[in-house]
DNA sequence: AGAGTGCTACGACTGTTGTAGTAGGTTTGC
DNA sequence: GCAAACCTACTACAACAGTCGTAGCACTCT
């Protein structure tokens, strides 16, 4: 059962990030947690998101004391990794360059992360292999 | 009726986008690129999908000879930046900088893709703030 | 003018997502 | 030991997405 990360929904996701933040939580932490960030859901909801999420091997849940504990099964990473290649592949034909190029343009970005980016590429352009520039 | 282009869904973009590459199209001609890129839809099916396109605002259709011609109301730009945004603000604050250093980390950029990168970040910290760095 | 072809409108069906209620079992506090 | 609180399983239901069929109108060709 391989998780099917690329079918999280919305509001699935929601449930699933609590879990990344906070850690293994039960049905009723996950909702308070949820209430605190304004998010108003049923309890009985999130206990339905928590079990599609667990047919979907995306979490798994193990019978501690009293109530089931959830722990999230697909890195946060993995899922941001599909849900932006999703992106990339439907408008950027897959390759990141163009798409990044267009965010560096728009100046989306602060000086910091400019320093940072460049120090990013310098070590990049150092190493791996040695391009014909200057 | 602003255009609701945050709410397309997976097969309905499939249509837009053969509406951004080829143009103006009757629901013919879209089935029929479709179809050429190895995706078989009924006819009825296409239309199902540009006539809610339409009703979201995001392609405009007009009778002209025989059949309707339908035209993206919506750039291929907007849309591409709505689904980034959507994907930055899940995962990456809404802020693109971390998103793009893992990119870069990642290795996923060509040679030249690298180069042009460091065009562009060299044109940004020539311009606009000036940074503390070397 | 009849047959065929092509077009649109409308309805329909399935699966999924978002949201929640109810029913019945378990734990706990007095 | 009984009531209150809590837990899970099951059911439900609306909206939407993906997919298409049918019916009826219009044009065309012979």
């Amino acid at each position: 059962m391989t998780p099917r990360e690329a079918d999280i929904g919305e509001a699935e996701l929601e449930v699933l990030q609590t879990l990344w933040e906070h850690g293994p939580a039960t049905v009723r932490e996950v909702m308070n947690k949820l209430h605190e960030h304004g998010r108003q859901l049923a309890y009985t909801t999130v206990l339905t998101f928590l079990t599609r999420l667990e047919q979907k091997g995306c979490v798994t849940s193990d019978k501690s004391d009293l109530a089931y504990v959830y722990r999230p099964k697909v890195t946060r990473d993995k899922v941001s990794r599909t849900r932006l290649d999703a992106v990339l592949d439907s408008f950027y034909d897959g390759s990141p360059g163009p798409l990044v190029l267009q965010l560096i343009r728009e100046g989306k970005f602060t000086g910091d992360e400019i320093a940072e980016l460049q120090d990013v590429i310098d070590a990049l352009d150092a190493k791996p292999q040695r391009r014909s520039r200057s």
